[in-house]
This record gives structure tokens, sequence and C-alpha cells, in this order.
RNA sequence: GCCUGGGUAGCUCAGUCGGUAGAGCAACGCAUUCGUAAUGCGUAGGUCAGGGGUUCGAAUCCCCUCCCAGGCUCCA
């Protein structure tokens, strides 16, 4: 038999017989490769181990502990709980399920339009773990478009996916189907088969390490028009370990859900009186926000800002001219009637009444850039089912200012703009940041093509000039205008959108607001739409999550705790805060009624950065015990001067106790 | 809006078959005076989310509304 030759990827080539696969492969390489591999990926493209090699192909194996053999044995798990739901549920129809971030999915229609309930999920996955432990070979066929139609004609989402892939089809139905002409399939035992391009896990009893996760309802096909299906969220890995690092991450990301640490710290709540989405912010709370919303006037008093202040309603007149009724008037809060038959509605947004000032006088050219800047609280009628914690609420604060320049200015302002943006972010501690460019929403957007195209390169140029990645978001823009978008990356890496930076040529339009230019004539200014906030509840949010309620000292409600060993130490406490109060230190005590210990415990929990601790010692000598949020380390003896000057310099630096 | 699961003391949660409610923490009172993550004892605290229904009797079963969680769709 002839032999033929295969690349591996240190470059070293390997000569097999014909007809070798990649298992043969594997085994030539090493026993322990031949016994990890799930699957292989030949010149680029991922294939099962059974698929024959030809010659000068470049062959790596893929193994379980790669982002490859995750979503090989991801996906090959989805086909076991197809499998199981199936054997449990005769005549369920199976849509699609593919591999996704940390875990597979399945979608369902079950007889009877019957549910899966949680207590299913138990079933389910015990009937996984049989078909596990059948050791069920995943046998790959390829069928003609006729045949697989036949094959699957009691599975009509199947059916449909077939036909969609003959008619052109979507990246994701090709990922199910294999091609255009041929239908492949993977056939796990005589009941079960699945449509499937592949690849797969040799075989069911190579899988285990998996978790169901929940049940949830989801859209074929991910449009609302369609019957909602049954899908069902799983986690897969590798290794006992690999799954159980994964559920203890996710055990961790919960112990800094705002939502949580929000009512732990007595930060803000969410009264169900007052109704969804609509949030209340405590004390502890409004101090956090307060010194949010005083630092950022003050940079934007720097960069020469002009503060203004709108009403929250408007007659109905305002958004029919701004185009709000006709393009958001599902996102806005039903009218109320007044004044014979006069609607006035909540503001969405506050970029029309900032157009209004702008209009309310005659402008010059010299005026531009002109910006306007508010805190202006918006109302949006969210969809009941997406209200969440801070991040999505229908009652917002956004940091919101328009800028309205002339053309020639526009790039200008953009660049520096981001540049004003960056350095806000990075004075909170975030700083790990991409940029997102949204586009053309798709039939919802007033303007011609040749205002959106220039808007848009406009804001690619701006964007590409700041050196960050950029990602591209088709069709996410406003209906006015494009928009370039800043993710940040927090402390576990999720991204969270944070400011946002639009472009608009339509509004000033609408509202046929101009200036005077240098030419004597009326001219219409470009309008920049930019929250970098984006909402002070959100922003907020992710800075508790990226902090996990560590917040940095200037932040923190409180900043230093004093306790006193006895209570005969208390006036010496209070002496201590009342000298720090006058540096506009935020201290508090607590008096010596409970064991030291116990109030040590308590300020700890309330995440306080300093507890200062005095006793005999340092009543005698002036000085504080510190004990640093973070630390166990307790530092004795330290004067309070020494004290005074380390907390300042922290706070002024927008530092952390942790940190220093 | 849709799907699934929830809502019991301030918080976290238990409450069996339908027989009128319980713990821990917190709060309050008294005692304790203590050097770095829980001192002891005691007291009080509930229209079981709200409304309607079934029943001799409902936290428990049924219906409606509100609110929450996880998804889908949508979005700052």
């Amino acid at each position: 038999m002839p032999d033929i030759e295969v690349l591996l990827p240190d470059g070293s080539a390997r000569t097999l017989p014909e007809g070798s696969t990649a298992l043969d492969l594997a085994a030539v390489i090493g026993k322990r490769l031949a016994k990890d591999a799930l699957a292989a990926e030949v010149n680029g493209q991922l294939t099962d181990l059974s698929a024959p090699l030809t010659a000068g192909a470049r062959v790596s194996i893929v193994t379980p502990a790669s982002e490859h053999g995750r979503e090989v044995l991801r996906h090959s798990t989805a086909h076991v709980l197809a499998q199981a739901v199936t054997r449990l549920w005769p005549g369920a129809h199976y849509a699609i399920g593919p591999a996704i971030r940390d875990g597979f999915y399945y979608d369902f229609s079950l007889p009877g339009g019957d549910h899966f309930s949680d207590d299913d999920l138990v079933r389910i996955e015990a009937e996984m773990r049989k078909i596990v432990a059948e050791d069920q070979p995943f046998t790959r066929s390829e069928f003609s478009i006729e045949e697989g139609l036949e094959i699957f004609k009691d599975q009509p989402f199947k059916v449909e996916i077939i036909k969609a892939v003959l008619s052109g089809g979507t990246q994701e139905d090709l990922a199910e189907a294999g091609s255009a002409t041929v239908v492949s399939t993977y056939e796990n035992s005589s009941s079960f088969r699945d449509l499937c391009r592949g690849p797969h896990v040799p075989s069911t009893s190579r899988l285990g390490h998996f978790k169901l996760m929940r049940v949830a309802g989801a859209y074929w096909r991910g449009d609302e028009k369609n019957p909602q299906l049954q899908r069902i969220y799983g986690t897969a890995w590798e290794s006992k370990d690999a799954l159980a690092a994964h559920l203890h991450q996710l055990a961790e990301a919960e112990l800094r859900d705002h939502r949580r640490l929000g009512q732990e710290l007595d930060l803000f709540s969410f009264p169900s009186e007052i109704g969804s989405g609509l949030a209340v912010f405590h004390p502890k709370g409004g101090i956090m926000r307060r010194v949010m919303e005083e630092y950022s006037r003050g940079r934007h008093v720097a960069g020469d800002y002009e503060f203004v202040y709108t009403p929250h309603i408007s007659k109905s007149e305002l958004f029919e001219t701004s185009g709000h009724l006709e393009w958001f008037a599902e996102g806005m809060y039903p009218p109320m009637e007044l004044d014979e038959g006069q609607r006035y509605y909540l503001k969405p947004m506050n970029c029309p009444f900032h157009v209004l000032i702008f209009k309310s006088r005659q402008r010059s050219y010299r005026e531009l850039p002109l910006r306007m800047f508010e805190f202006g609280s918006v109302y949006r009628y969210e969809k009941s089912g997406v209200v969440h914690g801070l991040t999505r609420v229908r009652g917002m604060t956004q940091d919101d200012a328009h800028i309205f320049c002339t053309k020639e200015q526009m790039a200008d302002e953009l660049a520096s703009l981001l540049k004003f943006v960056l350095a806000l972010l990075r004075d909170f501690g975030l700083n790990d940041f991409y940029l997102e460019l949204s586009t053309r929403p798709e039939g919802k957007a007033v303007g011609t093509d040749e205002e959106w195209a220039e808007a848009e390169v406009t804001l690619a140029t701006v964007a590409g000039a700041a050196g960050l990645e950029l990602v591209l978001d088709e069709g996410g823009g406003a209906f006015y205008g494009p928009k370039i978008s800043v993710q940040a990356r927090d402390a576990i890496g999720r991204t969270h959108q944070m400011s946002t930076i639009q472009l608009d040529f339509q509004t000033p339009q609408r509202f046929d607001a101009t200036y005077i230019a240098a030419d004597n004539a009326r001219h219409q200014p470009i309008m920049i739409h930019r929250a970098l906030f984006g909402s002070v509840e959100r922003f907020m949010a992710v800075l508790i999550e990226h902090y996990a309620g560590n917040m940095p000292t200037w932040l923190n409600p409180e900043q230093v705790r004093v306790l006193g060993v006895r209570d005969d130490h208390d006036s010496y406490a209070y002496e201590i805060a009342a000298a720090l109060r006058l540096d506009g230190v935020r201290v508090q005590v607590e008096a010596a009624s409970e064991p030291l210990g116990a109030r040590i415990r308590k300020a700890k929990m309330e995440k306080v950065p300093y507890i200062l601790v005095v006793g005999d010692e340092d009543v005698a000598s002036g000085t504080v015990g510190i004990n640093a949020r973070g630390s166990n380390d307790p530092e004795r003896g330290v004067t309070l001067a020494q004290f005074r000057e380390h907390l300042l310099v922290e706070i002024a630096g927008h530092g952390s106790p942790e940190a220093s």
C-alpha cells in the first residue's frame, strides 16, 4: 500500500499508510495522545478522528483541554441531550443544539405543547449519564438532499434547515446541515440520528463532565414571530476539575452581583410599590452616586461644557419633530392627556430639549462647538422581561451632553471626545477597553444614504485613530445616526457597554437648527450625542461588580470607622473622627457597646476601607491602629498625622487600601 | 411581551397529606469593658406579595394582578 505524508503543527512530517485516519496518526505519535484525542484539525478544518487523511495535509490532533476540544465535546454533549430528551419524550422535535461559550444548548418542541420543568432537568441529566455509560459511537454518514428530507420527515425543524440550506442558507444552517449539496448526519444508536456537520467525539463515553443548568424559552430562529421552543442550557468541560472551576466562578460572579451587594451594603432598592425597573438610592448609595456625579461635573467644567436643565415631560409635538414618536414610540411610556386632549410624554432622551436650547436664540459659528451637559433623567418603557437591577431600568439618569459643531470641527471634536471619555473611565479604575462601531439599523433610520455613509466613515476613522480594538456592530445604530460605544472589561473579564458617542445629522435638520457662519449664511450644525457613564445607574452597577463592592476609598460611602477598645476610649475615637471630618473624610465612630472583634467584623462586612482601633496606648501617644480593608495584618501605633496624610493621598489619587 | 421557576419576620431560608407559622442573623432591652472577623441572657417582630375562588378549614389547591430570577426578543 502506498504511503502518504502529513505535516504536524511543529513542522515535522509523518509518513502513514494511505487511508490512515487522524486517530491512526495520533496513535503513531503516542499512546497518550490517541487516548486523549477527540477530533482533528485538517488544513484548518475540524474533522472527525475517523476521517481518512490526504497526502500533504496539515494535521493537528484536537484534545479535550483546548478551545476546539471543548467546542467539540460541548457540541457532542448537546447531541446526547437531544437523544435523552427523545427517549423521555417520544415524538419530541429537536431543532438546533450548538456549542456556546462555556457550554451548549438544545432547542426542543415537546409533543402536545408540553414544557420542561426544573425537575425534568434532573431526569434528563440522569438519562444523559446512561447514554454516556452506553458508550455509543458517533457515526457520520452523508446523504443526498432527498434522502435527508426522507430521513428527517418526522422532524420538521430539520426539514426546514435542509430546505433553508438549499436556498442559500445562513451560517447557522450550514453548521447544522453540512453543505448545500450533501446532508451529513451523526447516528448514536439506531434510535437517534441528528442532522449535523460535526465533528464529534468518537463515542459518548468521552463525555461526562457536564451539568444541565436551566430551561428557557427561545424563539425558533430567534424571531419573536416564530413559535417559542423549549431550550435547555448546559455547561460541559474536559474534566471534573474544569467543571468544578467553572461552577466556582459562577458562584464568585454571584457574590459580586450588584443587586446582591446593593442590598447587603444598603445602597439602593427597587420597592415593588414604585414599579418595575425604578430604583431608589439609599443614603449610602446616594453618597456613591453624588461623588460620581460631582466628579463628572468637575471634568465637564474643565472640558468647557455648559450646564443646562430641562423638564421630564413634554408635549407630543416635540417628539413628533424629533422623530421619537415615529421611531422610538414602543420604548416610550404612553402619553398622559391634559389640557383638552394635549398629549404629554415622559422623555426617553434629552436631545430634543437641548436642541430647543440651541434654537432659543440666533447662534454664531463663533459659539461652536457648543457643548450642553445635563444629568438628564429619562424614562423608557422597557418590556417587562428585560429589566435587570440597575443595568436595565425604566427610569435612569444619563450624563448626557450634546455637542453642536460644524462639519469641519466634527472630526477633531470626536477625537478629543474619545480621549475625554477614556480618561474619565480610567479615573474610575476601568482600564481595559475596546470600541464598537454601530451602523445604520436596517429599515429603522431617518436620513439619506450619503449622510449615513459620511457619518459612519467619520466615526470609523476617529475610532481607528484611537488605537483601540474596533468591533463592528452591523445595524446597531440609533435611528438618527451611527454610534461608537466604549466597551469596558471588568475585573473578571466580562464586558459592559459604557459610553456612547453618536453622530447625528438628522436632528438639527428636523428642528431646523442653524447658525450663522463666517459667510453670513445659515448653516446646519452637526450634533454629537454622548453619554460617558451611559447611565449613572448602570455605571454604578458596573463599578460595584468590578470592585466586588470594595469601592476605591474616594467612592466608598464610609471611608473610615473608628473603634475604641473600651468605652473609655470612645471620646478619643470621636476626637479622631472629628479631626478627619475636617478634611472632608467620611468617618463614623461605633461606640464600644459590643466586643471589639464583633465591631471589627461588622465594619469588615460593610467593606469600610479603614478601621481605626484606638486603645490605651493610642490615647497616651496620639496614635491609631490601622486595620485596612483586604489586610489581615493591622498596623499599630501610627500617628494620626501619618494616617491622615496616607488617606488624603489615596482619596485624591482614587486609590484603594488593597492597592497600597 | 413570551417561556420556566419564584415571592413566608429587616435579611437568608424551613414549613410534610390542606388543620391558622418556625430557625439563624439583624433589631430592641439588660448584663458584659474587651487590642483586631461573631460576649451572654432576654424581648419584640408576620394581612405568608395583593385580590378573588374551592373547602368546615388555605402559606399550602385553582384563577387574576403586581414584583423578582434565568433565558428569548429588545436595549443605555
